[in-house]
Formats: C-alpha cells, sequence, structure tokens
DNA sequence: TGCTGGTAGTTAAGGGCTTAACTATATAAA
DNA sequence: TTTATATAGTTAAGCCCTTAACTACCAGCA
C-alpha cells in the first residue's frame, strides 16, 4: 500500500504538503494541489486510518451504545429505526458507526465496553441511556468524550421523546372513547425511565377525570411479546369487567390483543387495547393497533446531528420530540 | 491517560516487558507478570487502540456490511437477527462491530465504502452479498482482507441458506393441501440471488405434479409490505380462481393477506398466503403465518465464527444452512 | 530602505504501541 | 569444562500520519 511518503516523492514536494493538501489547508498553489492530486490518483493512495487516527487524535468513528439489559437489544424494532436515523447521518458525513452492546448491570458496564471507551477509538458516541440500573455514558462523561444521550440519565446534551406527553395522549383517547374500566400493562418502574414517564403522563391524564392510576387494576410486562399475553391473562382473567387495556408499548399490546382473541374477547368491539411506539407491524397488526408514534428515525438522526455539532465545537440546544397518537382500529367506543 | 511506558516505568521494567505480558507472550516469571499487572490496575492503564493498530497491523475492528440496494436495509427484520448472531460471537471475542451500508450500484460501492475497505481499519468483513447488481465484498477481496459472505458472490468462505430447497418445501406445501391455482408473488430475478433460488425451488417442487411454474400468474414485489398489497390487487383481480398466494418474503405476504381481506377473501378458507422468513411479527400475524425458517441469527452466527476461524488462520468449511417449514395458519387444504 | 504581513512550502518531532534482534543468565547435555 | 538451549528481559527501529515551528520569498507601505 502506498503511503504519504510515496505519493511526497512522486509529486517532488513534502508529506507535509501532501498531508496540509488532502486536508483542504489553505496557502497552496493550485499547481502544487494539482500534483499532489495527480500523485494519489496514480498511486491509488488511501490514508491509513490508524496512523491518521495514532497522530491526530481523531478516528471517525463515532459508537453507538445499545446497552443489553434483561432483553437483547436487537428484539426491538425501535433499535433499528434509531439505528437508521443515525447511519443516515453519519454516511453523509463520512463517518463510521461502531455497534457497541454492553451488559449493563448495577457494577455498571462490562469490561469490554469499558476498554473500548477508554481506548482511545471514539471520536464520539450515542447512546440509548434510559436504564436506571445504570448510565452506560458514565464512563464516556469521565474520560471526556463528545457524547450524546438518547433518554434520560444525565447528559450535557439529549435528545428524547416526550414520554410523559405521550402517555398522556393515551389515556386521553382511551378515556374520550368513554373507557373508565382500564387495565394496565407495564414495565417495572425502576427498569426503564421512559417507561415510568409514560405512566406518569398516563396518572396526568387520569386525574383530570378524577380516576386514581394507582387504584386500576396494572400488571408488568418486559415490553416481550410473550409477557403481553401472560399481562393480558392475568387481567382479564381477575377482572373480566375491564373494557381497556393500555399497553407501554407495541408487541406487549399485540400479545394481549392476541390472548384477547383466544380468551374470546373481541378487539376493538369487546375490548380496547392500545400500545406505544408505532412499530412497523403495528399498522398491520389484527385490527391495526392504535398507538403512540415518538418518531424513533428522527430521534436517532437528530442525536447523530448533535454529536456532530459538538464535535464541531458547537453547544447544541438538547431536544424534547413531540409524540403523536396515531388512532387505529384497535380502540373503539366503550360499549354500552 | 497512562501509557505503555508510565506502566513500564512504574513497574520498573521495559515498554517491551509490558507489552508482551500484556499479550500473553511466554518466558516471563510470574513475579514479573504480577509486577506488570499491578502497575496496569494502579494506573488504570487502557491501551490505544490507534496506535496498537498502527504498529501491529491488526485492529480488532470487523466490518459489518449491509448494502443499500433498492431499499433502507433496516426496514428488513431478518437483518436485525443476523445482526444479532454476529453481535454474540464478536462480544464474547473482544472484536468490534463497525456497520457499514454501502449504497451499491451498477458502477460497485460508494466511495465512502471503498476508502473504508483501503483505510487498513478493518481486520475482516462479513457481508451481506446476495445482490446481482454487484458485490460488496469485490473490493475487500482485492485488498486481501479477511471475508465471510452471506449469499451467493464467490467467496472462499460463505455461509448461506438452501434457498432453493426452502422454495421447494413452501410449494410442496401448498401442493400438498390440494392447491394448483397458484400465484406467486415474487422479486425481479436479477434483484436478488436468493429470491431466484427460491423460485428455482418453487419450479422444482411445481415441475414434480406435472406443473410449469413460468404458466402459473405471477408478479413483482420489492419486499416490503405495500408491493405485496400492490401484488395481491393485481393477482386477484386477473385471476380471481386462485387458491393460493406463495410469496418470496413475510412481509410482502402480509401486505397479500391484508390486501386479500379487503377484497372480501378469507385467509385461509377462501385463499391460502404463505411467505418466507419466518420474522419475529410472522406468528403474531392474523392469521399466523405459514412460512420458511431461515435461521437468520445462526446465519450471523456462523458467519462471526467462521470469520475468527480465518482470522486464526484456518481454513473452514463453507456452510449451507437448511431451512424449515413452519406452517401455520395462513394455509389450508384447497376448498372443494 | 527597512519593516510588516501574507503566501508557499519544508523540517522534524512526536503519537503509543509491537517486535525483531540482541544480551544475559541459568540449566542441561556432551 | 565447554557448549547448546531454554528462560528472562532489554534496546531500538518502525508503523504512517499530523502539525508546530521554521524558512524563504514577495508585495505593500511609510
Amino acid at each position: 500500500m502506498p503511503t504519504l511518503e510515496d505519493v511526497a516523492r512522486r509529486a517532488g514536494v513534502s508529506t507535509a504538503t501532501v498531508s496540509k493538501v488532502l486536508s483542504n489547508t489553505p496557502y497552496f498553489t493550485e499547481e502544487t494541489r494539482q500534483k499532489v492530486m495527480l500523485a494519489v490518483r496514480e498511486l491509488g493512495y488511501v490514508p491509513n486510518l490508524a496512523a491518521r487516527a495514532l497522530s491526530s487524535g481523531r478516528t471517525h468513528i463515532i459508537a453507538v451504545v445499545f446497552p443489553y439489559v434483561f432483553e437483547a437489544i436487537f428484539s426491538d424494532p425501535l433499535t433499528m429505526r434509531i439505528l437508521q436515523g443515525i447511519e443516515a447521518e453519519c454516511s453523509q458525513r463520512g463517518y463510521n458507526m461502531l455497534l457497541s452492546t454492553p451488559r449493563l448491570t448495577v457494577d455498571g458496564a462490562d469490561d469490554n465496553y469499558l476498554q473500548l471507551v477508554q481506548s482511545g477509538y471514539l471520536d464520539g458516541v450515542i447512546a440509548l441511556d434510559s436504564y436506571p440500573v445504570a448510565s452506560a455514558l458514565q464512563p464516556v462523561h469521565d474520560k471526556k468524550i463528545p457524547a450524546v444521550a438518547i433518554g434520560y440519565h444525565h447528559s450535557d446534551y439529549y435528545v428524547r421523546s416526550t414520554d410523559q406527553a405521550g402517555g398522556c395522549q393515551l389515556m386521553q383517547h382511551v378515556l374520550d372513547l368513554g373507557h373508565r374500566h382500564i387495565g394496565i400493562i407495564g414495565i417495572p418502574d425502576d427498569m426503564h425511565f421512559s417507561a415510568s414517564r409514560r405512566m406518569a403522563g398516563l396518572r396526568e391524564a387520569a386525574s383530570t377525570v378524577g380516576l386514581e392510576l394507582d387504584t386500576l387494576p396494572h400488571t408488568y410486562g418486559d415490553w416481550s411479546m410473550p409477557s403481553g399475553v401472560t399481562g393480558a391473562i392475568h387481567l382479564l382473567t381477575k377482572y373480566p369487567n375491564l373494557t381497556a387495556l393500555i399497553c407501554l408499548n407495541d408487541r406487549m399490546a399485540m400479545g394481549a390483543i392476541q390472548q384477547a382473541h383466544a380468551m374470546g374477547r373481541h378487539v376493538p368491539d369487546n375490548l380496547t387495547v392500545v400500545g406505544y411506539d408505532d412499530i412497523p407491524t403495528a399498522a398491520l397488526f389484527a385490527p391495526p393497533l392504535t398507538t403512540i408514534d415518538q418518531r424513533a428515525p428522527e430521534l436517532g438522526q437528530l442525536a447523530a446531528r448533535m454529536l456532530f455539532g459538538v464535535l464541531n465545537g458547537d453547544h447544541p440546544e438538547s431536544i424534547e420530540l413531540p409524540t403523536y397518537l396515531i388512532p387505529r382500529q384497535s380502540s373503539a367506543r366503550v360499549p354500552d
């Protein structure tokens, strides 16, 4: 592989000149530029990124961090949509995405991840940071690496969805349809910040009609579809008079609907079920799912833009992205 | 940040000793090892990966390449499952995954990708390489970087699913249920190798009952759900006597089912629809989808294992992974 | 004329690690 | 006793690039 020196020799200039021409520094004659570029092309020169990284301290790699907590992060369709948003920005700016999935426990992240963060390999980090158990960005902040959080752990820069408002919209929708016997399939409060915000939203909306959230029948799942099934069994058996089920994500809602059907309840005639996230499948489900769109790709895209802003020395404002109620056929007016 | 030299000074040995102890070279007294490790711990030393890469030529980074052709790769749930398999192996071996999504056209891949491949950043590459338009691994092979293909482009090492056998199983299932008026929603042959293999499988099975595949009504989609809707409109309108629809992936099948319902056909009583891939949603769909499981996570995992084999100087055997028919409720015996 | 300041390019010092080549000692074999 | 060999550690070159500091030149101006 040709090196800078080869190019310099061929172009009849110093390596410094080549380096500077390539990084588009001013103060060079057009002629020198041409000479250098010609040599680069003739030799098929491509800079060695490791050398560049060592010498300049910039790797052009950003890490995208999806912590692994109680569930493989890859089973969540949201992950991909966020990733897609980030990818679009990175590829446009010539940055590379390193995908890291640290195992996160109360003791913090695993050693592999810690090493990676300390290794000097990363120009910046974007992390899904919403697990109360620990912050994936902690070691990143300690090392003073530019970082953007998607979520609720403390970070100078973050993007997040207005989860509380989303929860509020969802409950409001159900209440507007006349439901008062409402069951909740949630997530343990200490598992996920977004979940507890959504719960707070539910509580807020419920209180406007004098309903106390904590008195409503509720159970906990783990985001997965099967846990929605289990949750529905529990609630519908114990509280057969329920007319609506609010689930904190779409996959649990889909599980709940499936189980409701299996138990002879018809959705939505006989039972309203709503979810959260608007994953691609939600629209295709039978019945199509009423849910909250939290604009996941935008979340990723904005996080990436913010990070590049920080890398350029800016101090971008953190962002809260609004949510949108997507009413579909899984929710209906309470039967008289 | 402490460097090797700091550690060496503190431990009272040379930098070479530290380096070798850390990389677990033989010929050191237990005492020296302890001294070095102690100094490492006391200083919180973490090797600088860029320096290590520059000097050793190994970065501990492998690229996972999902080319971008006519559809954002992130909209395919398969992608994630493959990624999951790869991730499991990498994290276990302390390798990092760089996610790259080159834009692939007849002129080859985009410059960003080409640069990345040439940059010396990559110890190895795993690529989804099934697009006839171009091979994402071409530049990787040219550069003699160890690589494993998931797909059909030429590569010394590859894993692939037995797509033809899968197509065969799918058609056989439909034939066994007594269907003879069968419509196909496929993919243009020159779009995707796997798709054309699956078609070959359909053809093979059809011929065993004297049915000529090319005489069957067929149309083309692009893997997406909406294209399944369009395909179903086309086929069911023009050929109302069809009793079965074979779709080359699940998303198109789900679109087709949705459209069939909209047109007053009941699946499966009135129309059998089958898909391919067994994406997570397939089991949750209404009705649950009969499909082919191609073991995507294993595909990823095996590819990663193979790559690490190659990196260790082995010459692993390429692998063809069998497919499994998953009969569910979207297919039924042809009505008399 | 002498000075300032902008333009064009060079020199050379790192950046932090790996590793080939070497030295030095202890042990075993001849 | 000498020689070969395994063990234990060191020295220093090299990986390829960036960049601070420097030289050299020229135009403009008091």
